[in-house]
DNA sequence: GCAGAGCGATGCAAGAAATGCAGCAGTCCC
DNA sequence: GGGACTGCTGCATTTCTTGCATCGCTCTGC
């Protein structure tokens, strides 16, 4: 939208750090861009920039109108698709932000589904541990997250939840693979993979080796799921994951899984969230509803 | 502010009715009021009015947009009176939609109360009925309403209440005066102004009649409180009113109050409110702040 | 049934506003 | 102490907006 053009330009101004480099990205002069926002300062009545020899940073004033932008934004964005939803072009762009265990199964499997029916609805779908999913929601960095036991900040509303209980993943072949559901204490008898603190699953299961006496200690840590299911199984290493995160075990992949037993690690929650208050565009809720009703349908 | 001058435009458009007679309010040509207007269609994508051959009325997606005018108008009132918060500036505005009963004496003992600490903060108060009052938060044409028995519509945010026993307004030496607590069957032997049927007190009478056998038929019916009071005591008139709309007895003045006994009449609810999910601006958050208080007191 | 008044839309020329270029003063890094 | 970076400003140019006159249309009143 052409009004809110130089509103845009503050954003860049502030994510480039200073006006020049900001001008460039944005393929105009910093003459222009610098006049810009000297008039929307003197508009405003305060600096929004602190100037400093190496650039620019926000000032206080500037932190609130950044916000204001990014939620005006987000609302315009919100009525646009409203209208073109009431044209009958049911187009539109969902902005997702999720854990990393929605990547491989959940994701695709659910967009794709929503994209049958609606194949003219766009997607983004980013990568975000529990805490900076939830600030892309408030920055309107996205429209929905999905995490697994996030941090719960204020400005966060939950749309809905499904409890999942964290799995063990083996080897088929593994020893442990002939119980049908797990103790902690059996596992630690085996080397661990483990997945690296910011993520739920590691979350829960400190919290319950602090609360038993079993102490697991990882041979591995890492932050990227994928490689702890691929390590090589010889050594009959163990990890963990959700089961959202798992194939189902009658694929016959080269891994199978198994429950821990939830009187020692209880199991965690999955959130879908959306920024409090905000009132989604078409297709995000849409599809966030789509969402709702299959994580309604896991649970069950 | 500068960039928003088309979408004010937009505003002046709905209000008028038709461009040219919105382009005379703002003195400026309807040619550049067309062009603005057919430029921000184009941008839109879609027509926000539909021409009538008298003038224009808002489409569908008119009235999206021009809610979504109101309200980034109103976050941007905000995010100013926020800046000039914090340079110190203790200046503001705040406009307040109320119920009749609070204009004679506690608006202005409350408006006149906070202006003396913050003598820079301007007010509009608008009589508004408990409908219109609602729909003023709504519009974003008012920051708060203090109504007596609002409809409660779900977009409306209670920020406190008191309750409110109705009182029977008369003359000094009127014969119930002699009683600390009147019943209703003690009103119907004397003649009645009644206020009119979009008031609270009145809609509060109307269920107790219906529930009790007494019925009461007003001599006198008026959407004026004033004129209801200052009507002529010799016919040994009563009509009706809340404690906070009446000076209390020890002033002397010409009339009296008592309450009604609570078993005929339930005692109605005064509401402070705002729109929900705004968040407002200093001046009105404060004064809010201030209003719950004298409320709480009030009540206790 | 027909003239008149009101409406929104458009071509063209004048005016206003935003832009770009060159250059200033200042700070930081090597 | 030079080079590279920053934000800021005077002046010519370009781009965009505005205003006038006018068209086509619909409804109203006689």
């Amino acid at each position: 939208m052409r009004h809110l053009e130089t509103l845009d330009f503050i954003v860049a101004i502030n994510r480039a750090g200073s006006i020049r480099g900001a001008a460039e990205s944005l393929a105009i002069t910093s003459t222009a861009l610098n006049r810009r926002l000297l008039a929307l300062e003197e508009e405003l009545g305060a600096p929004v920039f602190e100037r400093l020899p190496r650039g620019v940073r926000l000032s206080t004033a500037g932190e609130l109108l950044i916000q204001h932008i990014r939620s005006q934004r987000a609302d315009l964005e919100r009525v646009r698709s409203q209208i073109a939803d009431l044209k009958g072009e049911r187009r539109g762009h969902v902005r997702v932000a999720c854990s990393q265990a929605l990547l491989p199964y959940f994701m695709p499997r659910e967009i794709s589904a929503y994209r049958a029916e609606h194949p003219r609805v766009t997607f983004d779908v980013n990568l975000r541990d529990r805490y900076r999913a939830e600030r892309a929601l408030i920055s309107h960095e996205a429209d929905i997250a999905l995490v697994f036991e996030p941090v719960r900040l204020a400005d966060v509303q939950v749309l809905a939840t499904a409890p999942q209980p964290v799995h063990v993943v083996m080897v088929r072949d593994h020893p442990l693979a002939a119980k049908p559901v797990v103790r902690l204490s059996d596992v630690a008898a085996f080397p661990v993979g483990m997945p690296s603190e910011e993520f739920g699953v590691r979350y829960l299961l400190d919290i319950a080796m602090r609360r038993s006496s079993v102490s697991i200690v990882p041979d591995i840590e890492s932050d990227s799921f994928e490689f702890l299911r691929c390590y090589p199984g010889p050594e009959l290493m163990l990890t963990f994951q959700i089961p959202i995160g798992l194939p189902s075990d009658d694929e016959g992949g080269p891994v199978v899984t198994r429950p821990i037993d939830t009187r020692d690690v209880p199991p965690g929650l999955l959130y879908l969230a959306q920024m409090r208050g905000r009132t989604l565009p078409v297709a995000a809720a849409n599809f966030a509803r789509q969402l709702a009703g299959a994580m309604d349908g896991a649970a069950g």
